[in-house]
RNA sequence: GCCCCCAUCGUCUAGCGGCCCAGGACGUGGCCCUCUCAAGGCCAAAACGGGGGUUCGAUUCCCCCUGGGGGCACCA
């Protein structure tokens, strides 16, 4: 198995899954992970972007036998370090008559715009029935060349795609490919043929975009008698509304609204890689009727090529936000705590005591979509000080002195109780609120307001446990001043 | 324009001739639980694109149409 991207910019989660796949099935099979770097493009090579590749990797937890960083026994594993291996086997392409030398020049072509959609190349090219040793003396003269295939103009060709069956092309639809570039490195289509067949790769994993040209990899194959891997080609992603492929456009608008389909971008906006991956695996493809939580050693158990999917598939972020939730809460308190902790100090808390994170992360875990919701969720409990405005504190149908003396009734009770825990101070609330002639909801909404100034918050109680006693009255003494002042000057 | 691929709820999907008046999940709506918010539980609405065949019987097999997607570079 490998996966071969090529380092041309960020990376995708389609790629991030296409990983996976590979991943899955080298640990199912006890098999061999390789990553490979296509990196013949030098025009388009993002200084960078294969770093950031890695990194994607490994925080989803994909870890590769053989690659360009850990080495391996079919190395090199960026092709730029292989370039004179492609020579020598495009040289034995053109002496079997499978390729020749074609000396046009990227401007003749252009001459003819109308003409290149109906004309191929092997129509109009000079140089394609040129005798060898010409071709070898234009070259030895210092003439620019490139190398093509030479394509059959009859019959056909069937290639085998794992999960499509047979495709089978006229040979008459396809074109004189150009294999090797005038800067002598190969294109794609020759260097991933050689590649794979000399790194023994057993399972091609690419998406279904390079359908189009699966039959010209096939007659590679067939020129250089080599047996082809089995080609697994998975849907292409489609955007959330099912519109079209994503565009650079599309990944830009949605950067504005708060998403991103970008590996490197996943771990800041709070997603677990367990999720990502829980959810990028079941685009395009299934494991039964009914099973849809799966960790990493689930789907290298479970994972089969037969149940991938053929048809193209749209995003579907609420979907991920529904597995990040769920992963968050399969997490171990400790470990769940460890990976909130970051979040909180990016958002400026101190967290003092590793026992307060702890007890925040078990009331947190399953209020959180995404852990970067976790300070908005629970900033509170690392403040020193809570100000909520005065009207807050106000409650339902209320008027502000009807509320200032209910703080102060709430306040002596909490001060008074000879334990502090929910079983004590529960009931003696209630009651207090049955005194008053107020529902308990006034009581604990105030309570709510005076220790959090959030409308919404973890269980009173709850909270109040892991402030404090201490802190709760002082929270409340604050909350109480806020409203003296406030009925002073709208008594009634 | 040419070539290729695909086709079940809004979305991701199960279904490989009768188990399907089509199952699960997300999302949506409702109810329960409840100190707010969640989580959890229950319920609901929601799909086999159309037409021909084959067959005792088609969501499932074949053909056509339609629709969707991809590709047509000295990019991958």
């Amino acid at each position: 198995m490998r996966f071969a991207p090529s380092p041309t910019g960020r990376t995708h989660l389609g790629s991030g899954r296409t990983a996976l796949y590979n991943y899955l099935l080298a640990r199912q099979t006890g098999g061999q992970f390789i990553l490979r770097i296509e990196d013949t493009d030098q025009k388009r090579y993002v200084p960078g972007a294969e770093e950031e590749l890695m990194e994607g990797l490994r925080w989803l937890g994909l870890s590769w036998d053989e690659g360009p960083d850990v080495g391996g026994t079919f190395g090199p594993y960026r092709q730029t370090e292989r370039r004179d291996l492609y020579k020598k086997y495009a040289r034995q392409l053109i002496e079997n008559g499978n390729a020749y030398y074609c000396f046009c020049s990227q401007t003749d072509e252009a001459q003819n715009p109308t003409d290149k959609q109906k004309r191929q190349h092997r129509d109009i090219c000079p140089n394609r029935e040129l005798p060898l040793a010409k071709a070898d003396t234009r070259i030895a003269s210092g003439e620019s060349h490139i190398i093509r295939f030479k394509m059959p103009r009859e019959g056909n060709i069937t290639v085998t795609d794992a999960i499509r069956g047979d495709i089978t092309v006229e040979n008459s639809t396809l074109d004189d490919y150009v294999l090797v570039k005038s800067d002598g490195l190969p294109v794609y289509h020759l260097a991933v043929v050689i590649d794979d067949h000399l790194m023994q790769i057993t399972h091609a994993f690419r998406t279904s975009e390079w359908l189009p040209t699966f039959p010209l990899h096939g007659h590679l194959y067939n020129a250089f008698g080599w047996e082809q891997p089995i080609w697994v080609h998975p849907s292409i992603f489609l955007k959330p509304d099912g519109k079209g492929k994503m565009s650079k456009r599309d990944t830009e608008d949605m950067l504005n609204e708060g998403k991103s389909i970008f590996l490197g971008d996943f771990e800041k906006m709070g997603y677990l890689p367990e999720a990502v991956v829980n959810w990028a695996a079941l685009i395009g493809w299934s494991y039964d009727d009914k099973t849809e939580f799966f960790t990493l050693e689930d789907l290298v158990k479970k994972f089969s090529i037969e149940k991938l999917n053929p048809s193209p598939a749209a995003i579907n972020f609420s979907k991920l936000d529904h597995f990040n939730g769920l992963h968050i809460r399969a997490l171990g308190v400790d470990d769940l705590a460890k990976r909130i902790r970051p979040f909180f100090e990016q958002a400026g808390y101190q967290v003092h005591y590793e026992h307060t994170l702890q007890q925040v992360a078990e009331v947190l875990q399953i209020r959180l979509g995404t852990l970067a919701e976790a300070p908005e969720k629970g900033g509170f409990f690392f403040k020193d000080e809570i100000h909520p405005d005065a009207e807050m504190l106000i409650g339902k149908k209320q008027t502000a002195a009807e509320s200032l003396a209910m703080a102060r009734r709430i306040e002596a009770l909490i001060q008074s109780l000879p334990d502090f825990s929910e079983d004590t101070a529960n009931q003696p609330l209630r009651d207090l609120a049955t005194e008053l002639e107020l529902k308990a909801g006034h009581v604990f909404g105030f309570l709510r307001n005076a220790l959090t100034a959030q409308k919404v918050s973890p269980p009173v109680f709850e909270t109040m446990i892991i402030i404090g006693r201490e802190k709760v009255l002082e929270r409340i003494r604050y909350a109480v001043d806020a409203l003296e002042k406030l009925a002073s000057i709208s008594p009634g």
